[in-house]
DNA sequence: AGGTGTGAACACTTTCACAGCA
DNA sequence: TGCTGTGAAAGTGTTCACACCT
């Protein structure tokens, strides 16, 4: 792996440090915010206004990026390509990810539809599904596989992250067989817990529950 | 030692009270669980087995349930559909929810034929789209509206949630006439900021960033 | 004995406030 | 002067440990 000399202390830190969930979060909204302004021809940012852009504070967003380097210029703020720059080399998006889709139902085929994985680097290049019937049959440049063959695909394809979107009841077999696999990142939509070996990272979507957080909200602020 | 009020003024204090995002969550699994495990015929679970099926810790699932009220029996656990009927009432659930769903394009879509919302009681009484293509068009029960009648139709449908799946571009201008047709929850899929009265509750469901932080978790322990 | 409910200790995250540099 | 980088303070969330009840 090449190292840079003038940040080589710092990227070492960074394994050692525990980088907190949120702060990981924010990182990647202001990568966001970095591309959207680099292409209006804005070339200076400051913590405030990426803070602002962003809704968090000032204070954050140096904070935040002090876990990793000293990225701004006193007096000026940050220079938006550079520090673009920096965040995807942090985020790991120097590079493009092999991701598998297991579960070709609704939630499925809506992800592959939507295609704004590949636009960030998440390539998928597998999708598998239980369903005899859907075996077989082309999504875009992939050919739907049988999930029983579901390891010997992931290896195959060398596949970094699976996108799980099965049925809660097929959760524990499947599972098993991604981190079998040699899978360890999985983007997880089906509502349980996925136990996994402390070598595999799992987020969790769960659009259900964000309702039912709104749902909880609403009945609060309603009631008084 | 000071004397505690006795139970009865809890409900009260609820909303007073200031319940974290993650509580909340967490509770939303909870019931989930309880669900699940009432219909398998298991009348009492423990904090214990709840914090098992949850990914959490008993202590935590105890805090929890203990901010809203005393549903537990000492030495036996929680009762199942007691404790599952109280969490619907916490999070608002003993009710059903009208949804507009805000954006037809892919997520939109995906999201409609996805059907799981239904399920829990989110309904979807309403599809608006700017697509004059679109407009018109049957989804279900339900026939697609122009965005420009937004107001119009949300107050109509006496809309509660709105789920906005529209491109970033587009949303400061639709998301003002989102609250100014009386909406007072959003489930944001657009990665952007929103900036919304403080009677306004939203939720961001932010896949892509998701994935972006499977790619920094992954970039980290490859490293090594 | 067994498991809840809860104050107190602890850990983590955010905000403050200011030194230091362009 | 303007804005970053960062220790210290404040605030929030989680875990511990045990009294208490069935």
């Amino acid at each position: 792996m090449p190292e840079r000399a003038f940040t080589a202390g710092l990227r070492l830190d960074r394994v050692r440090l525990n980088i907190s969930e949120s702060t990981v979060r924010r990182l990647s909204f202001y990568l966001r915010i970095l591309e959207k302004t680099g292409d209006a021809g804005v070339d200076t940012l400051s913590s405030e206004e990426l803070a602002e852009r962003t809704g968090t504070t000032a204070a954050q967003v140096r904070k935040d990026l002090s876990l990793f380097g000293s990225f701004g210029k006193r007096g000026l703020g940050y220079a938006v390509p550079q520090l673009a720059s920096e965040l995807r080399e942090i985020l790991g998006l120097d590079r493009t990810w092999r991701v598998a889709l297991v579960g070709g139902g609704r939630i499925g085929s809506a992800l592959f539809e939507y295609g704004g994985f590949r636009h960030r680097g998440f390539e998928i290049v597998a999708v598998l599904d239980a369903d005899p019937a859907k075996v077989g049959t082309i999504w875009g440049d992939v050919v739907l596989s049988d999930i029983s063959n579901l390891e010997a695909v992931l290896r195959a394809e060398s596949v970094d992250i699976v996108v799980l979107t099965i049925p809660a009841e097929a959760v524990p077999d499947v599972l098993d067989r991604v981190v079998a696999g040699g899978v360890r990142g999985i983007l997880n939509f089906a509502p349980v817990q996925l136990r996994v070996p402390s070598d595999v990272t799992v987020k969790d979507v769960h659009m259900v529950m964000e309702l039912e957080a709104l749902s909880f909200a609403l009945s609060q602020t309603g009631g008084e």
